[in-house]
DNA sequence: CCTGTATCCTGAACGTGGTTCAAAAAAGGG
DNA sequence: CCCTTTTTTGAACCACGTTCAGGATACAGG
């Protein structure tokens, strides 16, 4: 049986990264620790780096699950709704914010790690952007048809940029006093403005 | 004297804060490490511990200064300029890019500390803070004066958090093809499409 | 100047946590 | 059944923040 190794490693793999997800859900990133995990997933401490390169190596698997909840959630917001391109960019970023607002700490965890980390971003992460991208970039480009593609490229990253600090920002300090009614209001407020008028 | 040990330990906590402050700037808010800076501030192991309640409170000494660096840059970009409202977000934006790009360890540390932290924001953090939204405020009390107090509040938040937001994705991956100079371009198209026209 | 006391400072030691690697265990092959 | 190769294990190593018993220092009274 050539495969039996790599089967029982791929139990291990999947199975630690069952736990780290639970552990930083439940606790953040920070509670994840190598010898907590080993015990949880009834491994030995060596083992992890039998199936991981490090930690942040199992992390990054984490966000990348992450990560594509995260996508599917925005998607799921605008499927089979017959809204325009501005209701559509609004209920992605309420997606977005809902998401961030429901899974706060693996949520935090997507940017904490690369932080961290300085290795080059992965494959899959700027794959799963340039889908979330896309997604933006399809209203925008109803909105203004005219627009340049480089244009419409640098609009993408705005809108995406700007929704995400101020979701951001409104969790952060979530307990001083903004309620996710107000951050969601401040979104509507920015693409409403934004997608109002056309270029006069 | 009374004052005798005050003092010391006074030059001590400046010396402190200074080191770290350069350790910061030059290789990270990681990089700031009790026995580093022990041996290159003279100072025994313990005595950091005298003079601070831990590296944290340290470190949050630094951000302090910094965010009063920032506050300078932003307000020196638009004092005695004639510019109008629209003009003097931009330029204020800017100022907030050219700060962050030009003292990006510094910048993040402000941010990467208080994920970390989870005590209550201190007095001069809102204070500051505070004050930035001032200068934000300014320019939209003159570009929106019909605008309630309440929404005048949440547009201050709304313009501030997407600012950052752009400045931080915009940094995050500069190695991977975002130049500061169409961060730079997407701030101004975001802040000229909000100022543009007044609510119909 | 001496001496006892109070204050302050020091750095060895502790706890925690990621990572490694020599040795044990298991798997294969003959 | 033994020898070789592969895999797994967890004790040990290192780095780090923080503490605290013991030494040094400052000071007051004699």
């Amino acid at each position: 049986m050539a495969g039996k190794v790599a089967a029982r490693r791929a139990d291990l793999r999947q199975k630690l990264v069952s736990v780290a997800q639970a552990q930083i859900e439940q606790n953040g990133l920070a509670a994840v620790k190598a010898r907590d995990l080993a015990k949880e997933a009834g491994c030995s401490l060596g083992a992890i780096y039998n199936v991981f390169d490090d930690l942040n190596d199992l992390v990054l698997e984490v966000n990348g699950i992450t990560f594509r909840k995260l996508g599917q959630a925005v998607i799921a917001s605008v499927a089979g709704s017959g809204a325009g391109p501005r209701q559509r960019l609004v209920l992605m970023s309420h997606a977005y914010l809902d998401f961030a607002s429901g899974n706060a700490n693996l949520w935090r965890a997507l940017f904490d790690l690369r932080m961290t980390a300085n290795g080059p971003v992965p494959d899959w992460y700027l794959q799963a952007l340039d889908q979330l991208f896309g997604n933006i970039r399809d209203p925008l480009c109803e909105l203004f048809p005219d627009m340049s593609s480089e244009d419409l490229e640098m609009m993408t990253r705005t809108l995406f940029s700007s929704v995400h600090g101020i979701v951001l920002l409104g969790l952060e300090n979530r307990i001083s006093g903004v309620p996710t009614e107000n951050i969601r209001k401040m979104i509507a407020q920015l693409l409403l403005r934004i997608g109002a008028e056309e270029k006069n």
